[in-house]
DNA sequence: TTAATTCGTTGACAAATGTCAACGTTCTTT
DNA sequence: AAAGAACGTTGACATTTGTCAACGAATTAA
């Protein structure tokens, strides 16, 4: 279950790792499973833990008041879970986090991560996914922005392709800002072009 | 002119700096005197240099293809201007950055901001940052899903309300994602409430 | 000082998006 | 296999936002 994050931080690094270095990662990162919808976060919590998704499909939302989801994150294997917010400053979330569908993540807490932060192989890639992560945010405020559903939707199309296989369209239609029904006709009109 | 930011670094770490830490950084940053509408960056070049604003205003926006602009972000003095993903990665810039009154800026290059790591304070100013510049982008890109405009404007007015004072509304309104038509609306039916 | 821009507002109308309801299909669960 | 839920689509209509034009006030430049 490990190899999948070592393969990873192998290739979002340029130092090499050690056998103890792998034996410090794995006896940090926590396997747990996770069933459908079930949450890893909710709303109100401090964020205790980062997970790397090793298989499966997760979102990060927030409720309003008349109960409607907005998706700001959709996530699958490879890539990470969590509000680095709450992860980071120790305060609650205003977000939800649960498996859209039945999931495999390895978690870490805040302090574990420190440790690690040792092993060069680790803090680069730790910054290198928060650049990444800082990029693909400044992308999504100037396409909202900038452009109007249409565009964004097909950039997320070509972009993400796998997002739209994995998740239905109206998550796909919350996360881009507009309402299911919007979406459908927008890519109605997309089609016939 | 560099007390301002010698001030802004201690306000941002819980590490001290000796004399000869602040020697290096005085040498690090260049003082540059911008015009009214003089150009930091423009799109197409790579991002040499960031800046951190001592006096004056900026703005960072993309043009589209029928001319308009598009403000990713406004700032004004104690805050930084510069493109970071170009900056980092070293890739053209999509963004123009222009000083909208005439500012007083530091500027660093990113060799010399690599330099300047090795001073504690500076690194646990420049992660504080970019945990920061991280968190608000986040902020920013959930309420473009999920608020209507009245309230990204509310919103907007409490959290940095000096920035309705330093920049015209047009480009405030731009900053939100609407047409200035839009928020002088929107403007006039909060005032009602 | 005068002339020219810039800025913010308003009205009329068009276009985009939201809301609500209905429907058939597919997927889950029992 | 049957029942229920989730999903995507469509229509009718309301609301929001954009577009274009005009205007006066404030600001800037000649």
């Amino acid at each position: 279950m490990h190899e999948f994050l070592i393969k990873y931080i192998k290739s979002h690094s340029t130092t090499l790792l050690s056998e103890s270095d792998i034996q410090l990662i794995n006896e940090s990162f926590i396997p747990k499973k996770l069933r459908k919808r079930q949450y890893f976060q909710q709303a109100g919590e401090v964020c205790k833990y980062m997970a790397f998704i090793v298989k499966g499909a997760m979102r990060q939302y927030s409720v309003d008041d008349k109960g409607a989801e907005h998706m700001v994150r959709l996530s699958i294997e490879g890539w990470w879970a969590g509000d680095r917010e709450s992860f980071t400053m120790l305060t609650p979330t205003i977000y939800n986090i649960d498996a859209w569908e039945e999931s495999e993540v390895l978690i870490i807490t805040k302090a574990d991560m420190n440790q690690l932060r040792s092993i060069p192989a680790m803090s680069e890639m730790a910054s290198q996914l928060d650049n990444n992560h800082a990029f693909a945010l400044q992308k999504r405020v100037h396409s909202s922005i900038s452009d109007p559903v249409e565009k964004r939707y097909a950039d997320l199309a070509k972009t993400y392709p796998q997002l739209l296989e994995r998740f239905p369209q109206h998550l796909i239609a919350s996360y881009l800002g507009v309402t299911k029904e919007t979406l459908s006709r927008v890519r109605h009109n997309l089609i016939k072009k």
